[in-house]
DNA sequence: CCGAAAGTACGATGGATGTCAAACTTCGAT
DNA sequence: ATCGAAGTTTGACATCCATCGTACTTTCGG
């Protein structure tokens, strides 16, 4: 028998509700440039994409830990596509709960250094 | 005129000027429930306030700790007034750098716990 | 079935950083 | 001149967290 064929919601953690992201864990989250960089590409491409494509300068693990982080403080959605893990920007939930904060954080901005990474 | 005068410019560390302030260190600065709380209440009085009239759960080394980071990040501006250091929001001017910023942090939101401090 | 690709899990580690207490400075008032 | 109030400085400490390497799991293609 083949391997037990786990559906996608058993492989992937779960995701909070839009009713219990925090301010606290949002930030916790953004302050980081590594994941501020993560939602900027989500926020201007708009589209989903697989962990493996983002321009990271870290080690796999590592951008697992910060995929991680984003799902647990609600600012992206996580599903499965084959071997590849595909990261949605929950664009509308968070504008929802903490209106402009994401324009504010993510438009760039002439003197801060690395507001949105390209 | 025994004791040597110092002009308040002396006592005061400088301030980063508005084209220095950057979004990482913003939200460095912001990310400490602690200074957001601070900044929370300068925001919702728009009055200068004085570091001990802050109702802050830290001793008071720790408080200075934190003052300090706010000045260094330019989120305040501090001059002295007796033995006292008073502390302004530099609304405008953190406006201009990152606008909607402010708003979209110190806004009380329904589920997020600890927004903006009473 | 086998191998490669994409991630994950698990420690381990090094550097920040929030915290405090104690000693000190500065200023206003008595 | 002295005392207290307000803050600062310094040093120590504990904890958190970003980071990595290695081993492991899952899936797809041949």
């Amino acid at each position: 028998m083949a391997a037990v064929r786990r559906s996608e919601r058993e492989r992937i953690p779960p995701h909070p509700d839009v009713r219990e992201i925090s301010l606290q864990q949002v930030l916790e989250a953004l302050v980081d440039p590594v994941r501020r960089r993560i939602v900027g590409e989500l926020y201007t491409t708009g589209e989903d994409r697989a962990c493996g494509t983002f321009d990271l300068s870290v080690s796999k693990s590592t951008a697992t830990h910060h995929f991680n982080v984003l799902r647990e403080a609600g600012l992206i959605r996580q599903h499965y596509v084959g071997t590849s893990r595909m990261n949605t920007l929950r664009r509308d939930e968070i504008d929802e709960a903490f209106p402009g904060l994401l324009q504010a954080l993510m438009t760039r901005h002439e003197a801060a250094d690395r507001a949105v990474p390209g």
